[in-house]
DNA sequence: TAATAGTTGACTATTTTGCTAGGTTAAGTA
DNA sequence: TACTTAACCTAGCAAAATAGTCAACTATTA
């Protein structure tokens, strides 16, 4: 488990998406304005995200992103997993022969560290995270104040 | 709280000094060779902890470094902050106004995230790691094995 | 059919990481 | 006093990760 500000653009643009998505779907260059986060960084991390099966696209008109499961479904460590590589932690890869042919105190000490951060993550969900109030209101007001930027970015004229 | 192969550096160094260190000064050549990490690298990580004020450095013939404190009351969340930059973790540097003058989900979010995993890893000490079996079996077994690498490399005749 | 929006790939700039090479300085030792 | 040891410091560099741009393409829907 790598905590980088990858992970945390995730995490974000999810939190957006699972706030937004009540009814129809949400387009990324909506989740861009409101987070701040460049489209294409955010199509990236999607495409991700969509791999590993946590949100939908739907395509045309009316479009955008969804996610798979409910909110309560999708965990912290899960997202933080679909956008980082698949991660050999250690240079023994989890063979536990990186050095010569032994475990290493890398291996026995952080790989538990790891799991355990891991653990904590699996625990906390989207939906978790959604209930706390601050980040309701920040949402709200972002939301209301993104909105004329998304306005005029659709209809420059 | 970021966790990266830096601080994971850190603290495998750290544990190899706590656990030689009973006596006399450790010195990064023997780390090095233990943890098969670069002697210059070793040599950055502990100009920050000695900064940190966790180490404390021992010139001349005998010398190496010492834990400034005891081992149970150094904990791994203070070793990884030491490495690590400063870390404006969100773009709005803790000032809360990223975004218009207001706080912005990442701050709010992510902060709390990073606060309680930094609590969770500041609940760990070295003594603690220390006390694990595994971790001794190790350690022993690389001390063992490291030693007479050591001697070669300080004799070569 | 035209507009919308996802999908994909190639390409670039910057930062971080991990490491090398070379020094200087302080403290013991012959 | 000269020598050795090891901390301490600086600059630089290659590879990787991060963050982003650009352009073409495909599926959907109005």
């Amino acid at each position: 488990m790598r905590l980088t500000t990858k992970g945390r653009y995730a995490v974000t643009a999810m939190l957006d998406l699972a706030f937004h998505s009540q009814t129809t779907p949400v387009t990324l260059t909506d989740i861009a304005a409101r987070q701040t986060i460049s489209l294409s960084y955010l199509e990236q991390l999607f495409a991700r995200l969509r791999r590993a099966g946590m949100v939908k696209g739907v395509r045309g008109p009316g479009g955008g992103y969804k996610l798979c499961r409910k909110a309560s479904d999708i965990n912290i460590a899960d997202i933080i997993a679909a956008v980082n590589e698949p991660l050999d932690s250690t240079k023994c890869r989890g063979e536990a022969n990186c050095q010569k042919d032994q475990a290493c105190l890398t291996h026995d000490l952080w790989m538990g560290l790891s799991e355990q951060i891991k653990d904590y993550l699996k625990g906390i969900s989207l939906a978790d995270l959604l209930e706390r109030n601050q980040v309701q209101e920040v949402a709200m007001r972002q939301h209301h104040d993104a909105q004329q930027a998304i306005e005029i970015y659709r209809h420059p004229d």
